[in-house]
DNA sequence: TTCACTTGATAACAAATGTTATCGCGGCCT
DNA sequence: AGGCCGCGATAACATTTGTTATCAAGTGAA
């Protein structure tokens, strides 16, 4: 796991002596809270093992935003940054192994890293990839109907299919469960 | 015109001379199109005058993401960084008071503001402005209903409401035109 | 085992939204 | 003035999607 990080972030030895020091490791069960929305974000989770969901409440329901797998990085970005409260809660969907990094030890071992300007090339990357993630999810609601984006979903990220429930797909979707299990039914009709 | 954009840099004098040099006027008619969908953007717009959309096709419809107005800054950032085909058509709605700087002309002259944190700080601020664009929109595509979603629009900018024919804001809200007439409708027998 | 709980399927009905067609208004050109 | 054209409103109808309720299967705990 530490050497994937390694790889991730482009470090030399030395600068990943530091980094890996300040990395804790965490095993939670599923339906973990990891952060409530509100709050102010102050760490960054890395997935060794399980899957992860965001999410915000809305009127007592949730609607999920995104969901990460193994090998992934999630942060609440924009709260971690400008140290506003978090839009979303981010919550264990299986039970995870997780790395993570809190923003203080980040600070304290930035200065040795300031000149790798991989990290930041990360960063931005890191950045890119959110905006990418949103502005293609956001072109699908224009653009496709729920048994589409179903389709595509499947064809894309089977993994989102087979781990996670339903309702947390639906949700995803921008679709009733019930509604979901309409498309589903509507495939199976189809393929047999 | 200028003195905005070398505010809104933060700027140097000595700087904002070489830059503003790369700086070239364009005007132009409303509907011009300004990049298109499948081209490889090769400028950044700043608007002094005028408004401009933001749009895709899907299967000979227009879908409108995005509209900027006076003093924003346009470019398909994700092209003109990984010089992929543009997914967006960039066009004007009015005629357009317009300053460019080609890619070319910006690489020429970055090595002289490179130590001028404030222009990376800029560019990764735009990022961020793009990502949050992105997101609570999305977001409002899965909480809010396009009846919701039209009151926001004409509380948190008016100047669509005002300055958009309608059919580009009903496919920027995702509903049919004729939807939308029904939820203005609606608004104006509820007020009268 | 047995009971509670979660998940997913289905039916019946209600509400929201799309589609197509028509009309009228106002701008603009000749 | 006359006529064309783009935009927006409206009506009628079709389709999609949500809501509520019910049931069945699987899972985990006492």
């Amino acid at each position: 796991m530490l050497e994937q990080l390694k790889r991730k972030f482009r470090m030399s030895d030395s600068q990943f002596a530091g980094f890996s020091g300040c990395l804790k490791k965490l095993e939670v069960p599923a339906k973990t809270t990891l952060l409530k929305e509100g709050e102010i974000a102050k760490k960054i989770f890395f997935i060794e093992k399980g899957c992860i969901r965001v999410w915000f409440n809305n009127d007592g329901k949730d609607l999920t935003t995104q969901f990460f797998f193994e090998n992934e990085t999630v942060a609440s970005i924009e709260s971690l940054k400008k140290e506003i409260p978090s839009l979303l809660n981010i919550e264990t969907i299986e039970t995870c192994v997780l790395w993570y990094i809190s923003k203080q030890d980040l600070e304290k071992i930035l200065p040795e890293l300031e000149n790798v300007s991989a990290l930041r090339d990360e960063f931005i990357n890191n950045l890119f990839e959110r905006m990418f993630h949103y502005m293609n999810h956001f072109f699908s609601f224009l653009r496709d109907s729920p048994l589409k984006r179903y389709q595509t979903l499947m064809q894309e990220k089977p993994m989102i299919i087979q781990r996670v429930p339903q309702h947390y797909i639906a949700s995803y979707l921008g679709v009733s469960s019930v509604h979901l299990s309409r498309i589903k039914s509507q495939l199976n009709r189809k393929n047999a």
